[in-house]
RNA sequence: AGCGGGGUGGGGUAGCCAGGACAUCCCGUCGGGCUCAUAACCCGGAGAUCGGUCGUUCAAAUCGACCCCCCGCUACCA
């Protein structure tokens, strides 16, 4: 028997977790500590949220509410998401504790006394008014090399200079504006460097790690290692346990990679033997395992290390399998980003062990890899419902109305063979796919298993049999339960829920777990018997992606040319204009003062074609040009290139015929974006760009729909032959249209 | 800009480190079979000059050089 720490990354206390949590970390780590469960291994499985650091203070001040509050709120809703995702954590908790602080300040002084850290006074922004030392991204100024106005404490984001504190021009605290004071304060040092050899042979030796994970840390080791400083002025934090150090607190990239050993202590307090905990870190024989993304892999393959060799006689990591990057729409995902989709969310709509299917088969094991609405719900379907599902519900149920129980498998044939060795082969893939982490493979193997059950279902024909050879058909019943049986034990790591469902019906008294991996040696019981059976997945159905932009749909845009323009009689700053469309349309448009009567005619514009007909000021306006208004500019939408009057403006989409009324247009949400790049657009903040088909060209100035005010991806709009809609001029990013 | 990762049939992917005979799998698509099953399952076909160029080699998706494009990191976030 093995013992076996799975350690994974600790989510950030400040969001819910997401898909990429689950598919970079905490599904990888379930999987396999589920696995050594069944293969009767000791396992403990920790992890807990961080909740210390300045993101925490940034949302509590932003929600005026302390930091305790936004730690604890997201804590829970972690642990809960946790939990709905069949995650077993034998403990997961906080940083927030008092174990934890008790912890990291053991660790801390054992450091300090054995002379792996050290003092060193640094100059840092304060800010008078402000009463506090200013984190540098909390202080602006100008950059020495570039010029660039608004350079951060440390870096300018234009030109990369690097700054020491003071070589900004015109600093200023980018809380209240006043310039900070450069101040003296004192920190603590951890030895980093001193450490540089030692980790070279530690990385060296571990030969079985995934070589982007080896050479990414051997490089890192290899450019040199620099103290770093651990601990910094705020007060959100672990404490500083040394008098005079009140006002500061641990770094927490130097403590929260010490939960693993706090979580694993406060385990064992709650068990009946308070030291089991070094069972794990003491026995050299037990292998610490870390599932992180590849965002984490120098805390985990250097410091942490580090630390633990500073502190002595505790196991360092045996292997960190870190995962690469979950993508939505070809980026990471990040909350902050507006690139989430969160687990709470993903829970209150599907099957735990659907989103865990689709991730394990999906996991960015080796490379990024993309998460897809169409491709999710085709995988759940076509894989997950029909090939193994189906096949649990064809056995099952053919098996429950013809025979009621497990029927006897009466002599070795051919097909006794072939199962027996499909069986097996699958068993040793599974076993060393798993054991060696690589889990889309182990999951293909299990599929692979239902599919070839599929098959020997249809090969043996139990239909056909029943008429003909009863015996013989409820032998290869019998082999097909062994095949599902042994497909409830080796999905159940993926696929928990399903798995222990799977075994209620197979009729089992006992636990899948409690003899787990044994079971696929102990033939199923002929006599026993089975339960109803039901489907174990339901097929998913994930509304079109475009569902977000349906309200663009009520607008019937369509290119129209200015056929001639005329002031109107009875105002100061309103056209009459003659518009074709496809057919002739009068438009009343307020351009008297923005554009010249002789500039518009010929003009190919955009038009608001559904609109409610109105009265202005005596004249029917039938229809609605649009223009980008910003302060007192105002610039007609116009196509990038030149198109026939009448072709319509849809994106892609099926506009409605509908009459729109104007007070329903005007909820609608029309601005001018810049094009950063093909999938970002600056509309005055950043945003993804929805495409479908058509090009567009970095840097030009383009009008796009947004959906809802708080929404992260925008519709361009684009004629039917994928023109897009550019401004007749220059205009404020993010500038209304209307 | 620097560092790291990547570009494989319509979509998503495997293979690449340790070069080799028809380039993997799932979906989609086309044709057939079966009818126990959630229109599910099974069989077969079509579809890729493996981002581009040049090179090494008897042989390159796989090794090397250069180029193009995408992503991530370069946060006193972990």
């Amino acid at each position: 028997m093995a013992r076996i720490l799975v350690c994974t990354a600790w989510p950030y206390s400040n969001s819910p977790i997401h898909l990429g949590h689950v598919a970079g970390s905490l599904l990888p780590g379930d999987i396999f500590a589920k696995y050594h469960r069944l293969k009767g291994n000791e396992v403990l499985m920790v992890s807990g949220s961080d909740q210390h650091g300045t993101p925490v203070t940034v949302k509590a001040e932003k929600e005026g509410v302390s930091p305790e509050e936004i730690a604890e709120r997201y804590h829970q809703i972690n642990s809960e998401a946790i939990r709905g995702m069949l995650i077993t954590f034998d403990l997961f908790t906080k940083t927030h504790t008092e174990n934890h602080f008790a912890v990291v300040h053991d660790v801390f002084l054992r450091l300090l006394e054995k002379g792996h850290l050290y003092k060193k006074e640094t100059l840092q922004y304060y800010c008078e008014k402000c009463g506090r030392f200013l984190p540098d991204r909390y202080v602006e100024g100008r950059c020495r090399n570039c010029g660039y106005e608004r350079a951060r404490g440390d870096q300018c984001d234009k030109c990369g200079t690097t700054f020491l504190p003071g070589e900004l021009d015109d600093a200023i605290c980018t809380i209240c504006s006043s310039p900070p004071v450069l101040k003296e304060t004192e920190h603590y040092f951890f030895r980093l460097s001193a450490f540089n050899e030692s980790l070279l042979n530690y990385v060296s030796s571990k030969t079985h790690w995934k070589p982007n994970v080896q050479t990414f840390t051997k490089n890192w080791l290899e450019a040199g290692l620099n103290d770093r400083p651990i601990t910094r002025d705020m007060t959100w934090g672990v404490s500083v346990p040394l008098p005079g150090w009140e006002n500061k607190v641990i770094y927490v990239w130097f403590e929260a990679v010490i939960g693993y050993l706090s979580a694993s202590i406060e385990w064992s307090k709650g068990t009946r033997n308070p030291e089991k905990w070094k069972d794990f870190w003491m026995d050299p024989d037990a292998r610490h395992y870390y599932f992180l993304g590849k965002d984490n892999i120098p805390f985990h393959t250097i410091i942490w290390p580090a630390i633990l060799m500073g502190y002595g006689g505790l196991n360092l990591p045996y292997d960190v399998p870190a995962n690469e990057y979950l993508t939505f729409r070809g980026e990471k995902f990040s909350k902050s980003r507006g690139v989430s989709i969160d687990i709470p969310t993903m829970l209150s709509r599907f099957d735990p062990d659907i989103i865990r299917y689709y991730l394990a088969a999906n996991m960015p094991e080796n490379r990024d890899s993309e998460f897809d609405w169409d491709d999710f719900q085709a995988k759940t379907n076509n894989e997950l419902v029909a090939t193994l599902g189906n096949y649990y519900h064809r056995v099952l149920s053919f098996t429950y109305r013809h025979f009621g129980s497990i029927p006897p498998c009466h002599g070795v044939d051919e097909d006794w063979r072939k199962v027996t060795n499909a069986i097996s082969v699958a068993v040793n893939e599974v076993d060393q796919y798993l054991s060696t982490c690589q889990f889309k493979k182990a999951l293909k193997a299990v599929m692979d298993l239902a599919q070839f059950g599929n098959r020997f279902f249809d090969s043996v024909a139990p239909w056909a049999l029943l008429k003909q050879d009863r015996d013989r058909c409820g032998s290869v019943l019998n082999l097909n339960i062994e095949i599902v049986k042994t497909l409830a034990v080796l999905s159940y790591p993926f696929l928990p829920r399903s798995a222990s469902d799977l075994w209620r019906l197979l009729g089992y008294e006992e636990s899948l777990l409690s003899k787990g991996w044994g079971w696929i040696s102990i033939p199923v019981v002929p006599g026993q018997k089975l339960r109803e059976p039901r489907p174990l997945f339901s097929k998913i159905e994930i509304e079109e992606d475009m569902a977000m932009f349906k309200e663009f749909e009520k607008l019937n845009l369509k290119i129209g040319q200015i056929i001639s323009v005329a002031d109107h009689p009875n105002a100061d700053k309103l056209y009459v204009l003659e518009v074709d469309i496809g057919k002739r349309i009068r438009l009343v448009a307020g351009l008297k003062g923005h554009y010249d009567k002789d500039k518009l005619v010929g003009k190919k514009i955009v038009v608001v074609t559904n609109l409610q007909p109105a009265k202005l000021r005596g004249v029917e306006s039938q229809g609605m040009l649009l223009a980008a208004e910003h302060s007192n500019k105002v610039i007609l939408l116009t196509p990038a290139e030149d198109v026939p009057a009448g072709t319509p403006v849809n994106s892609g989409m099926n506009p409605s015929d509908q009459v729109l009324l104007f007070s329903d247009f005007q909820k609608l949400k029309l601005v001018v974006g810049q094009v950063i790049d093909a999938r970002t657009i600056d509309v005055g903040k950043s945003m993804k760009i929805e495409m479908r088909n058509g090009a567009i060209k970095k840097g030009s100035k383009i009008a796009v729909f947004l959906p809802s005010p708080d929404a992260s991806i925008a519709l361009p709009l684009l004629t039917n032959n994928g023109i897009v809609i550019t401004v007749d001029g220059d205009i404020e990013n993010g500038a209304l249209i209307r």
